[in-house]
RNA sequence: GGGCCGGUAGCUCAGCGGUAGAGCACCUGACUUUUAAUCAGAGGGUCGUGGGUUCGAUCCCCACCCGGCUCACCA
């Protein structure tokens, strides 16, 4: 290993202290409280006198005087500040301090609680003993670690350096946790499906692919647990839910991830409008305790959680904001015309489902800041949803959007298994025609419908995204602790 | 993938044809209540990588690697 000059100095540290008998890396720690607890008790344990050991990483620097020296020590619970006095500590323990040890060293401290003259919480330190040393060094005092390569690549640094970002991680945590208790309340059994998979569906993406060596055969990354969930429904469970990752070969940026978090539910004998009131539900408790409160300021803006959502049909959307009725225009060649007539700044698709989700895409999705559901999708854009039955070319579904952002997708489910195997084959006409993210047959799925699947409400969330509204992060890497990075060589 | 911007000390950054700089950190010395401690001094560099132009390249040119922003893609 090659260490530059910080490293060798506090290397060389660590060797003098071995020489001296010191284990450099011993197994465990006599600490006998934690950072929080001894802020929480403070002037209890002040008034005890008691004698208590803690530990943790040396933070925001030593200052060290002629006999007397100051620094900070964090735990992952808490920061308090370590009070050296020559005479107290002994010169021993005072040398050890100022010779041996580093800002990002770990160690353990023994002594008495004092309020310093200043009013801060201190630990007065009697001894001192090196936990794990760092032999890399700080990044700078007060700029921190700001080059955003080496922060992603670096994550453990950034978390070191930067409570803040432990916040973030924290708090996603903590939406995971209010979710799973949400939704164990309403008799939801959380389950776990293969994440490797013969065939991949529920949703349009490219997969990424594995090979099985001793069954010889490839399998597929899921992009989505749906279709195992649905299984599960029609075996009898009244309602399941799976927190996981799904994994989509597609391009990276502020808000997609190869690989991504997403907790899919579904529950018998529900349609998607109970979805709806489930998500309202949902959101407003775990906006209301991770944030505090039901109002949410996103990147500025002030997102309501607290009231409904506004419920949009994706066509009166898009006639709002284009003037064009995908209702009336009902083949690619007229809704072309329109567009062309309306002069709009689109791109033309090839087929009339892709150039509606294109011009929502480019002039609603953009609007819709405030929780909004947008409903009734068409069939040929929803292959796994059920027909309105007053309106049999659009769906049962919604999506959920946040500050511009899908964060949901759910629909009454498609429970008829003859309709199912000829959205199915419309999906496989769809790839032979170049479209690498439709459906492929599912014959066993077809299998499982023809047991009788209840009528069924589903969704999905997606955890990344919720995380980044929650926290005010504008990208995606940001709530994710170790985001794809290409690799250095 | 396209466009624009960037990669210089451990970190944050300046320099942009002629001896490689600052702040913080680190090291040495002084200092018994610090909170970005203070004061004095010292050390520290394959200037992303590889070619080219030039008497001379961190600087100009070409290619490549790794990022950032943005557009496209992601129904």
């Amino acid at each position: 290993m090659e260490l530059n000059d910080l490293q060798a100095q506090r290397l060389a540290k660590l060797e003098r202290l071995r020489e001296a008998g010191h284990p450099g890396y011993p197994a465990r720690t006599g600490r006998t409280h934690r950072v929080s607890e001894v802020l929480d008790n403070f002037d209890q344990l002040v008034e005890q006198g008691a004698t208590l050991t803690l530990a943790g990483r040396i933070l925001g620097g030593r200052r060290v005087m002629g006999k007397i020296a100051f620094a900070h020590m964090d735990d992952g619970s808490g920061s308090i500040q370590l009070w050296l006095s020559r005479g107290d500590a002994g010169e021993e323990t005072f040398a050890h301090f100022r010779d041996d040890l580093d800002t990002f060293d770990i160690v353990e401290a023994t002594g008495t609680l004092r309020l310093t003259q200043k009013g801060e919480k201190s630990l007065f330190v009697q001894s001192l003993k090196l936990l794990a040393k760092a032999l890399n060094p700080p990044p700078e005092k007060w700029e921190g670690l700001k080059d955003v390569e080496e922060r992603l690549r670096q994550r453990y640094l950034d978390l070191i350096v930067n409570d803040d970002r432990r916040e973030i991680f924290r708090k996603r945590a903590r939406i995971i946790t209010v979710m799973r208790r949400f939704l164990d309340e309403r008799d939801f059994v959380e389950v776990e499906t293969p994440t490797l998979q013969p065939l991949y569906g529920g949703a349009a993406a490219r997969p990424f692919t594995t090979f099985h060596n001793q069954l010889g055969q490839s399998l597929y990354m899921r992009i989505a647990s749906e279709l195992y969930l649905k299984r599960l429904i029609v075996g009898g469970f009244a309602g399941v839910y799976e927190i996981g990752k799904n994994f989509r070969n597609e391009g990276v940026d502020r808000s997609h991830n190869p690989e991504f978090t997403m907790m899919e539910c579904y529950q018998a004998y529900a349609d998607y409008e109970d979805i709806m009131r489930l998500v309202e539900d949902m959101l407003r408790e775990i906006a209301q305790e991770v944030t505090g409160s039901t109002t949410v300021s996103y990147q500025g803006q002030q997102l309501d959680f607290g009231s409904s959502w506004a419920r949009v049909p994706l066509a009166e959307a898009i006639a709002e904001k284009t003037g064009i009725d995908i209702s009336r225009s009902t083949d690619l060649a007229a809704l072309q015309a329109e567009i062309k007539a309306a002069n709009l700044k689109v791109e033309f698709k090839t087929t009339w489902a892709k150039q509606v989700d294109e011009l929502f895409s480019e002039y609603v999705q953009p609007a819709l800041v405030q929780p909004t559901f947008v409903v009734d999708y068409p069939v040929e854009l929803s292959p796994l949803a059920k027909r309105k039955d007053d309106q049999p070319t659009f769906t049962e579904r919604f999506e959920a959007f946040v500050a511009g952002m899908e964060v949901g997708n759910a629909f009454s489910e498609l429970n008829d298994p003859l309709d199912q195997e000829q959205r199915f084959l419309e999906q496989g006409r769809d790839y032979a025609a170049g479209d690498a993210e439709a459906h492929q047959m599912d014959s066993d799925y077809i299998n499982a419908l023809m047991y009788g699947m209840p009528p069924t409400g589903g969704l999905g969330i997606g955890i990344d995204r919720l995380a980044m509204v929650l926290t005010d992060q504008s990208t995606i890497r940001e709530v994710i602790l170790f985001p794809h990075m290409r690799q250095k060589e």
